[in-house]
RNA sequence: GCCGGUGUGGUGAAAUUGGUAUACACGCUAGUUUUAGGAACUAGUGCUUUCGGGCGUGGGGGUUCGAGUCCCUCCACCGGCACCA
């Protein structure tokens, strides 16, 4: 027979399933689905390695999944709108479009030489006007419900890319695109109230607990922050007004001695207004706000403040307190606004010791009593009150439980919750993204774009700004246009949407892609959603999954999707690590898919992929275990060669079958022992590299099969070989599905054969097991014993063994463990 | 500082339920074959040893007949959050 040849067979298995379109799926309630997705790649010129091993790993459990017997729906996609369009048309002076569709021509082309099991006839770009038509229309349902709206606040803006940014696109202070440094800046823009759903987002991570990785749930839950607390009314002095605080610890109530303004606080220069400190205030208040956010928020960053002027009152103790403003209260977390209990908060401390401010212990400490006078660490862990008059004694949750309840019967406060999530922000003031679908007019405000007024489409014939400032703006044929209510002259709205929009419901889009009258179709979305196992990158742990969970809910809520969670089972995968780093262009670490399998193969290099490292472990690459790979694949060709001819006409050996030759018995059992860690290794702990461990032994066993048979008279192995080289095949199909394909041709495979093999039990058992001898827990012997041996037979047996004699002996026996199956442990003294 | 993760041969890694530590592969060594290189095949490969054995999963301690696995503690590295009241 031929050398293995992957160039030919790749090619010819892969227009082989082209032309059938083997791998298109259709909704079948009568079939059990399962949605395998993987992040769909930005086309951003060609395929890295990255995205070899993320659609490898899902390519490997779509297969699986479908030889299982499951409809298997497996789309890919574009996620096309976005900033390196737009620099890489600066920069090579042509259009977003064109740089966009010809990358995705070319990545199409890579993507389909790995041989995955897509149904292209869902693909989809997102910047396509058949798509993001739908997202205009989402944003008009988010502005009906009110989840879209404008406000005028401060927000991070990237000066490279000339644009803002939400929260969650902000990485230590700087932009997670281009990594320069973020400004704050005030300015008007779209946002969508996803603090609204904070808690229903929090109550799915638990929901999801087992199902997700740990660190991702535990990043979201960080990132939605919710702390329980009180919010408690401190009256200002000589005035009918409150400042209002939120404090987690209203146990320490009695302990607040003065409070702390954001500087930005609507109070801060009101109550200085008539005091001495008047104009002191002033310049603090212009020196912190010249002050850059990050440096400012860093733990690092000198505390300063200021006395306002102005007083308050304790609501507990009475007591008049000062009221400062200070750098480092936050306007946006809580309200703005802090009491301060220096003996309970290491801040707090730090700041009454610079400026000389009282401190008070209410809280029991369990060693030694506090320093009033003295102390430089807060205490800030749970005790009993003291100094708090009725509520002396009171510890911890039920302290600040009967505070709160207090403080609600006077009406001066109230147990509430506050997050640390902030709604996020969508407007960019950007060319390659969706258009905003309004209007602003002079007489009605803000104008809806009608439904059937869609898509706004994006000029094609804008030109890019130099510096990379969106066309949009200045181009009169796009902004120029009726009020759609009053048809007086208005003028469209000129930012587009984040990205992150598109990419939040893409996965919904798959289930009916070519839907013309909705997003997309409820029975379909019914059907598929919610996708069983999400496959990729752990970048996007907060950024796209809390995305497209908020948008869910949303959906939800509009009563378009059912499921109560998008991604059923996530797997994020390693990174793929060359020479001690991440592969990256600016590294020069890279190495290019296409090269490999130009040398080794498809199969090669997903079977290297898989092999090297379990899916969520950091994978290093090494150019001589690709060849090991190559190797393994061409044993695999070499040993089906070999057996081919006696194969090809046999029947497997089945149920029935039986041989009293051990070689043949031995066989079979190895066959039905890989079935079952092949299976049990992808289904129950999604841990390729065993999987495909498991089969080299299966492959080394045959090698071994052949030496002994042609050693041999001949003898009729014909069913057994059959059935080893049938699992082998189909074992082996998710992970090299070409060469898989070609062996079963060459041994007539039907297509029930290509089925997921199902492995007896009884098979996988031997006649002889090995038992492990030890005395006091150490290794001495190993002992062969047949399988049905009871346990006293083994003891007797264990004991009379000379080398175990050889440990016993002089010594009393105290003890004879016998794990079944395993081994005996004699405990001697 | 808080939260999470990781630590096993020369290397990537395995050990699924507390039961033979290092499966599988890479590399290396020797051999067969080959004009050579390469490839293929065979054997060996944790450390140590007085050849009985002893030691060995980041360090120390504990539980147990038995610990890579469970508990305590410390160290190193990676990731996330961080003046969040």
């Amino acid at each position: 027979m031929n050398p293995y040849e992957p160039n030919y067979i790749e090619a010819k298995w892969q227009a082989y399933w082209e032309k059938n379109k083997t791998f298109k799926v259709e909704r079948d309630s009568s079939k059990k689905k399962f949605y395998l997705l993987e992040m769909f790649p930005y086309p951003s010129g060609r395929i890295h390695m990255g995205h070899v091993r993320n659609y490898t790993i899902g390519d490997t459990l779509a297969r699986f999944k479908r030889m299982k017997g499951f409809n298997v729906i497996h789309p890919l996609g574009w996620d096309a709108f976005g900033m390196p369009a737009e620099n890489a048309a600066i920069k090579n002076n042509t259009h977003p479009a064109e740089w966009t569709f010809e990358n995705i021509r070319t990545m199409r082309e890579q993507i389909k030489r790995l041989g995955l099991s897509y149904d292209w006839d869902r693909e989809i770009a997102t910047c396509h006007p058949g798509y993001y038509k739908w997202n205009q229309w989402l944003f008009l349902k988010f502005l009906e419900k009110g989840i879209a709206y404008r406000k005028n606040s401060t927000i991070n803006w990237c000066e490279a890319c000339q644009t803002v940014l939400a929260n969650e696109q902000v990485v230590d202070g700087c932009c997670w695109r281009c990594d320069n440094e973020v400004l704050q800046k005030q300015q008007e823009g779209w946002f969508f109230k996803i603090t609204d759903y904070a808690d229903r987002l929090l109550k799915g991570c638990k929901s999801l607990a087992g199902k997700w990785p740990e660190q991702v749930l535990t990043m979201q839950t960080n990132w939605i922050g919710k702390s329980y607390g009180a919010e408690v009314d401190f009256k200002i002095k000589d005035s009918d007004e409150a400042i209002k605080v939120f404090t987690t610890r209203p146990d320490t109530l009695y302990g607040a001695m003065f409070m702390v303004l954001a500087p930005e606080h609507p109070f801060t220069i009101k109550l200085s207004r008539g005091t001495e400190q008047e104009s002191a205030i002033d310049s603090f208040v212009k020196k912190v706000n010249l002050q850059d956010t990050i440096a400012r928020t860093s733990e690092t960053g000198e505390k300063e403040g200021i006395f306002t002027g102005a007083y308050a009152t304790n609501p507990l103790t009475g007591e008049s307190v000062p009221v400062w403003t200070a750098n480092f209260v936050l306007m946006d977390y809580g309200t703005g606004a802090i009491m301060s209990v220096p003996a309970h908060d290491q801040r707090d401390l730090d700041f009454a010791r610079k400026y000389n401010l009282p401190v008070r212990v209410v809280i029991e400490t369990k060693g030694e009593a506090l320093d009033e006078k003295n102390m430089t660490q807060a205490y800030n862990a749970d005790g009993a009150m003291i100094h708090s008059d009725s509520f002396d004694g009171l510890i911890g949750q039920e302290a600040r439980s009967k505070v709160c309840e207090y403080l609600e019967k006077e009406g001066i406060g109230k147990a509430t919750v506050n997050f640390r999530l902030r709604d996020w922000g969508v407007s960019r003031q950007r060319y390659w993204g969706t258009p905003i679908p309004v209007v602003h007019c002079d007489n009605c405000g803000i104008v809806p774009v009608g439904y059937d007024q869609l898509p706004v489409e994006l000029p094609l014939d804008a030109q890019l700004g130099e510096k990379g400032q969106s066309p949009l703006h200045t181009l009169e044929s796009f902004y120029k246009t009726p009020c759609p209510k009053c048809k007086a002259p208005a003028k469209r709205e000129t930012d587009t949407l984040d990205t992150f929009f598109c990419s939040s419901w893409y996965f919904d889009r798959y289930t009916s892609p070519r839907q013309e009258d909705k997003p997309f179709d409820p029975e379909d979305n019914g059907y598929w959603m919610p996708v069983d196992q999400y496959v990729g990158g752990i970048e996007h742990a907060i950024l796209h999954l809390l995305y497209s969970r908020f948008f869910n809910l949303v959906l939800n809520d509009l009563e378009l999707t059912k499921a109560k969670e998008p991604f059923d089972h996530l797997l994020t995968q390693g990174m793929v690590i060359k020479d001690g780093a991440k592969m990256s262009k600016s590294k020069g670490n890279v190495v290019d898919p296409d090269e490999i399998i130009k040398t080794y193969g498809a199969d090669t290099a997903r079977v290297f992929i898989l092999f090297a490292a379990p899916p969520v472990k950091d994978l290093e690459w090494s150019e001589q275990g690709v060849e090991g790979c190559y190797r393994f694949l061409k044993r695999v060709w070499r040993i089906f060669s070999d057996f081919v001819d006696e194969a090809k006409t046999a029947t497997p050996a089945g149920e029935n079958f039986s041989t009293s030759v051990k070689e043949l018995k031995e066989l079979r059992r190895m066959t039905h022992i890989t079935i079952r860690r092949v299976t049990e290794d992808i289904e129950k702990r999604m841990q390729f590299n065993t999987a495909i461990a498991a089969i080299m032994e299966l492959v080394n066993h045959l090698y071994h099969f052949k030496e002994w048979k042609e050693s041999q008279d001949p003898i009729d192995s014909a069913p057994v070989i059959r059935e080893s080289l049938e699992a082998l095949i189909l074992t082996v199909s998710p992970f090299a599905p070409h060469i898989a394909e070609e062996m079963a041709t060459l041994l007539n495979f039907s297509e029930p054969d290509k089925s997921w093999p199902l492995y007896n039990e009884a098979l996988t058992q031997t006649d002889e097991i090995l038992i492990v001898l030890q005395v006091n827990g150490k290794v001495r012997q190993k002992l062969k014993i047949e399988a049905g041996m009871s346990d006293e037979d083994l003891k007797s047996l264990a004991l009379i063994d000379p080398k175990i004699l050889e440990w016993t002996q002089d010594k009393e026996i105290k003890k004879v463990i016998i794990v079944p199956k395993k081994l005996v442990n004699i405990v001697v003294k």
